[in-house]
RNA sequence: GGUGGGGUACCGAAGCGGCCAAACGGGGCAGACUGUAAAUCUGCUGGCUUAUGCCUUCGGAGGUUCGAAUCCUCCCCCCACCA
């Protein structure tokens, strides 16, 4: 029923931080192997922010060598916090979000995550199942089994706390919880990225104190962003959404810091050890073509073959040939009143510039052309007809202006 | 409850009566270059039918002044120490 245990920890180790304890594993791992029993292994996702990345796609694709070899994969929502908000505020907004929103990001997560796990294997539990009937008691109780001391061990609340930066009481209860679901659902591995070890380590300490055998730990490591120094978040716009549209997916990829490569040849490529070890090799005598590959197989993974090709092939357009790309927005402009738009507005009507003032800037920047001439008077005006009117390098809109027949009710 | 320190543009952080649409850094955008939306260098970074003009902005509301981010009053919020 299942592999030998030395292939399995092979596949499991791959691409992983660290397995904490890595000797409880192989023994987790002997006795399924011997009860031919699956072992539970557990990750954790926070449902008010529905939009996974290929940061999240690390250790989502760990749980699917998990599904492969057999055992049971739990993806755990914490709907419960998200139903009670967080008032510490402490990164960004916490929303509160009803039963509807809740539901609405699950289906979006479901869309999302079955792209790459087998859904017939896949269980999705809501941890409010256990926590929502929890009484203050229970909540005393579990509490009691934890100090401030050790608390403050993690690394965010001790630099917080160093600094004088405020830390919230309930922030000390989202590693309480998310620790009980493992105990909730006497989890064998959990899974996480570097920044949740601290919250992984705790669930050990109480599914112990429950009287369970503790969890191991499975680290992943954190991708960093398209930046090649942040950590990949959407609040810094340095990601590449799982569902995100082919052409920004691959650009973006395109758009990586050379020094950035190898981390994601490595974690986000999902190849094969030999054919991982060939492309890091050519990484470093030919970056260009690496990263085309990398971009095109980045996208493939989510969005299918078709749509990378495509995808590269629209960014050579664009970007190698300097040509206006094939399909391209239709934006129809209307003149008011007069004969001609100037182009300032032009530009903002079209959403190729937030405000008039900043379409003036990026005139005077050159970065403006219509029909591939770059505009050199500020004071340009387009009659009716059809423009391509192109902002930077990457920007097209195709604007149809048509003559204004609008004469409202004052005239 | 007491004492002290703060709230400035997307973020961090200067400014402390006029030269402030507000230094500087980050981020973002653009230009040059290029192997790509890498790297590097340079510029821009409140709005307005395009203006050595007008309008909005420095926690909120009033006030002093020819003139306030800068001074005064009240209010809201944050932090530290003490209780």
């Amino acid at each position: 029923m299942f592999l030998p245990v030395d292939e399995q920890i092979r596949r499991i180790r791959a691409g992983a931080e660290s397995i904490v304890p890595a000797d409880e594993l192989v023994a987790k791992l002997e006795r399924s192997a011997r009860e031919a029993r699956p072992l539970l292994i557990k990750q954790g996702f926070d449902p008010t922010r529905p939009d996974l990345h290929i940061g999240h796609a690390v250790s989502i694709h760990k749980l699917r060598t998990f599904q492969e070899l057999g055992h049971r994969v739990v993806f755990v929502m914490g709907d419960f916090t998200a139903r009670v908000g967080d008032p510490s505020g402490r990164d960004e907004t916490r929303p509160v979000l009803s039963e509807e929103e809740i539901e609405s990001n699950l289906a979006t997560y479901e869309d999302q995550v079955f792209r790459i796990l087998d859904p017939a294997a896949t269980e999705i539990r809501k941890n409010s199942e256990w926590l929502a009937g929890l009484a203050l008691a229970d909540i005393l109780r579990l509490t009691s089994q934890y100090t401030v001391a050790r608390m403050l061990e993690r690394d965010d609340f001790a630099a917080r706390h160093r600094e004088g930066r405020p830390i919230s009481l309930v922030e000390f209860l989202y590693p309480m919880m998310q620790a009980y679901d493992s105990v909730a659902l006497r989890a064998d591995v959990e899974l996480g990225g570097t920044d949740q070890r601290f919250n992984l380590l705790l669930g050990r300490t109480l599914q112990e104190r429950a009287g369970q055998e503790p969890q191991v730990c499975l680290i992943m490591p954190l991708l960093r962003g398209t930046d090649g120094r942040r950590k990949m978040s959407k609040s810094y716009d340095n990601y590449i959404g799982i569902s995100m549209e082919a052409e920004e997916a691959f650009g973006r990829v395109m758009s990586i810091p050379d020094s950035l490569l190898d981390e994601w040849l490595v974690l986000a490529s999902g190849a094969r050890p030999g054919e991982l070890a060939e492309r890091r090799a050519g990484a470093a005598t030919d970056p260009l073509a690496t990263k085309r590959w990398l971009a095109e197989r980045i996208v493939a993974r989510y969005q299918g073959a078709a749509a990378a090709g495509n995808a590269m092939e629209a960014f050579d357009r664009i970007h190698r040939r300097r040509q206006v790309p094939e399909n391209l927005a239709t934006t129809a402009l209307s003149l008011g009143e007069g004969e001609a738009m100037w182009i300032g507005h032009v530009l903002r009507d079209s959403g190729l510039a937030p405000s008039s003032s900043e379409a003036g800037r990026l005139i005077r920047q050159g970065a403006v052309r219509v029909d591939g001439g770059v505009v050199e008077d500020r004071d340009l005006r387009l009659g009716p007809g059809a423009y391509v009117v192109q902002r930077g390098k990457r920007s097209f809109v195709r604007v149809l202006i048509q003559p204004g027949k609008l004469t409202p009710d004052g005239e």
